[in-house]
DNA sequence: GTCAGAATATGAGCATTGTTCAGGTTTTGC
DNA sequence: GCAAAACCTGAACAATGCTCATATTCTGAC
């Protein structure tokens, strides 16, 4: 959009393909981060529609030129912000599951105690933000190219799946590519609703419990859900 | 955005509040509808960036003034196409679920393989597009303003619940709040993004098998749950 | 210290796009 | 046939994404 001619660009070796230059002065790694922040900031402050190259470089008290001197587009930008709220969930889910992981007794918790407690870290996340704010959220979903965040929520079902080889619990099994799929998605789209319609359910632990229901019905080995059903009779819920 | 007067509404009766002018005349539903179509077939082609108001108008034959006599930004149009394409959604479920009402031995189906039909029946709705377009439903999803799209899935959610009130299934129970969220979350988000990563599961049988697994362990009765809990030992998943 | 060249920063200005408004044309109701 | 209302036009304005010629700052060799 807008003026963009074509622009050759100049040095074909960067490192990074989107960033325009690869910064290697100290002073340039200072003003892209500078940059980054204040974009951060106004996106949390004004929303995207507030978001506007020119207000970010002024804000980060640069001119409009160095904007774009790192960032070859607004679309990068935003892009790379996205990425790294991305990153930063990503990273956290990895903490978490190594954790469990190297528990020594994993195997002898109940597995569906274990779900539970695992969608509340999720729900707990979410709900607080844990650093991302409501418009990068609905920002890492907007991009008109979806690759990316496509791209996280698959490495998200793949440690899943690493995890849950590893721990080979007796309860749960390791989910078939179309039940991960649908356990991702699922998880990660009823959070994001809930987080953008603002529901209150998202403190309930009705919500908890049913959002833990679904991830088990996908998860349990046959005969720990035929266990579980049983239990169920006896209680409606848990 | 852009040179945004405040200007006042000049009519305030108005019945939508959304459209700046109700064309009263024939001749002024025929523009509008003509610039409508103009404006899904550009982002049907072009995508959302390459949907501009300029060339809407263009497209359709009118001035770009026109288009503003009727859609008073950019955004309303664009919103007004989400909530078309979501009625359209909506049409067809209701229509679908009536159906299923109003059959005579509802009650007597097995509760599981009417879960199962419903599913393929939403799978294959996405995977056609059933004449929304991906742009489109992307863009219900990428609306700044999300609540016209939380409105249409709690809609779905509500008609949801009613259905299951009437046919009172001896196997199904009508969902709680917190379920009926986690499910219809669970099954849209599920939809959406295969449809946006144009993943090959949308096709495949294992799909829809375990969406329905998902949406049987959010609404079967207990009593049913135990039941399929043991034939589920028997059958991994079928 | 000095100086050339590389890296970094500047900001006026261009193209595009969302939007307005003063003034035309067509339709309606009498 | 005519006035008022409804409808349409498109030049022009403001905001925004982005460029490029130029200026400033840094680096490393001598």
């Amino acid at each position: 959009m807008a003026a963009a001619k074509p622009s050759k660009t100049s040095d074909p070796s960067q490192a990074s393909a989107s960033l325009r230059r690869q910064p290697s002065q100290a002073r340039a790694q200072q003003t892209m981060q500078t940059l980054f922040k204040a974009a951060a900031q106004i996106l949390d402050k004004e929303g995207e529609s507030g978001l506007t190259t020119n207000k970010v470089a002024a804000a980060a008290g640069f001119s409009i030129g160095t904007l774009y001197q790192y960032f070859p587009s607004k679309e990068v930008l935003v892009q790379a912000m996205a990425a790294k709220g991305q990153g930063m969930v990503l990273q956290e889910l990895g903490r978490y599951l190594s954790e469990l992981e190297n528990l020594p007794d994993v195997r002898e918790l109940d597995g569906r105690e274990l779900l539970a407690k695992a969608i509340r870290i999720l729900v707990r996340g979410f709900a607080t933000g844990k650093g991302l704010s409501q418009s990068l959220i609905h920002l890492c979903w907007t991009l008109e190219k979806p690759e990316e965040t496509a791209s996280a929520v698959r490495q998200v079902a793949d440690r899943l799946a690493v995890f849950f080889e590893r721990i080979d619990h007796p309860s749960l099994q390791t989910p078939s590519t179309a039940q991960m799929f649908v356990l991702t998605r699922s998880v990660i789209g009823t959070l994001r609703s809930a987080s953008l319609e603002k529901s209150p359910l998202l403190g309930s632990p009705a919500f908890e419990q049913a959002l833990t229901q679904m991830a088990w019905a996908l998860l349990a080995r046959p005969e720990a859900h035929q266990a579980a059903g049983l239990a169920l009779g006896a209680r409606p819920i848990k």
